[in-house]
DNA sequence: ATTAAGTTTGTAAACGATTACTAACATTCA
DNA sequence: TGAATGTTAGTAATCGTTTACAAACTTAAT
């Protein structure tokens, strides 16, 4: 039957992940069934089988597709030349993009892990946030280091608001789009936040100076 | 069977809500079926349609129920003869509590809501976070009017940096409970996130002297 | 070039388990 | 009596998954 262009193992299992992605993103992860991914590619549910173990494998592959587009989409926003602060909005700009092109399938994937029972998926959920942390921390860390950032901010703290934020967004928009525009919230949220990593004004040309020196 | 004391329906109702709470802490939202409600309700599964319509039902009563407990729990950090910043503290310590207490739940039933197609159980959630933003919101602008919090603070803003704060934690937390105390980080991101809240350093002493004539 | 064998990828048709839900009937209490 | 609350025993639908089999493509020997 599949006559004309053979597809290869890896491109068909992209196709299922690919279709998880669309079925979760219009109808929640209770939509997506072995059912739905048959349909959606366009096979039988059986035949989803051959490129899957099981739909526990489907929800891996998702979780690490989701790893890896997230990363992809922010990654031009961690270039160390820029300034940690523009790093920073850039970052969050990205991600609101990403989320918006993606329709919020991060965060229903995230809160969906959180809940599993099966260690692997709970796992894959923890990692994906652990690292979006300590991406964000670093470059924190990065800031203070260059004197950019005041010193007595905590990374991990400021890495889990700003994680925060966008959860806190995207929340609202997944309830409704078209009153809580995501970019919005997230600029506004993000004025007001950094103004907790910049310095006090009298000690800024200080630190400054400091930065030089060690 | 019921033998002893007959239950009235709110009652046992209520029952049925609380077995639905417990059912989604422990097992996550897959877990709340009729089946699940019955069996720690300890009657069968046709006696739960006697005082409840449907399984959305459920869900709209224990949305409901997180309302109404969670606002109960920070209720008492809300007196507005507090300074602002001690209020929104006492109410994340609160938050936080409440969290532990009921196991995540809220975070956990609002993501589920906001995956809804149904738009009773989506409204129901949509509130909830709006409610809570709106409550959060206007502490912010009676700091602001009482000259505790800085008046370039946008309100919005940072009630959702607020709730955000506590998705943050709770995330982190429903993956590993022991390594990432919900306490201790919600702590500490508002140390940080309350020197956005703050006066600027020049002008602190005249705020912190009208502060102190209260 | 043809043929044979093996692998891959599909199908149809079921599997048992579970889902939310209901009808008919029994018991209990006011 | 009659309303409330329970039971037993079912419904049809859907779930994830498996089995048996066939077509298509790959590889290798003739």
């Amino acid at each position: 039957m599949a006559t004309r262009t053979r597809l290869d193992h890896q491109t068909r299992q992209h196709q299922i992940v690919e279709a998880a992605r669309e079925l979760i993103a219009t109808g929640g992860v209770d939509s997506l069934t072995i059912r739905g991914l048959a349909s959606r590619v366009g096979v039988t549910e059986a035949a989803i089988y051959r490129h899957v173990a099981s739909k526990e494998e489907v929800m891996l592959l998702l979780l690490q597709e989701v790893q890896e587009s997230l990363f992809q989409a922010i990654s031009r926003a961690t270039r160390s030349d820029r300034h940690a602060l523009e790093r920073l909005e850039h970052m969050l700009q990205l991600h609101v993009s990403y989320v918006e092109l993606r329709q919020g399938i991060s965060f229903v994937v995230i809160a969906q892990a959180a809940q599993f029972e099966e260690p692997r998926v709970r796992s894959a959920g923890r990692k994906l946030v652990e690292k979006y942390l300590s991406l964000v921390s670093e470059i924190i860390t990065q800031g203070i280091e260059r004197g950019e950032i005041d010193k007595t901010v905590s990374p991990d703290a400021a890495a889990m608001i700003f994680f925060g934020m966008i959860q806190s967004a995207v929340t609202r928009w997944l309830f409704d789009p078209s009153t809580h525009p995501l970019s919005e919230n997230a600029v506004a949220m993000w004025v007001l936040f950094r103004t907790s990593l910049e310095f006090s004004d009298e000690d800024a040309d200080l630190h400054l100076k400091e930065e030089g020196s060690h």
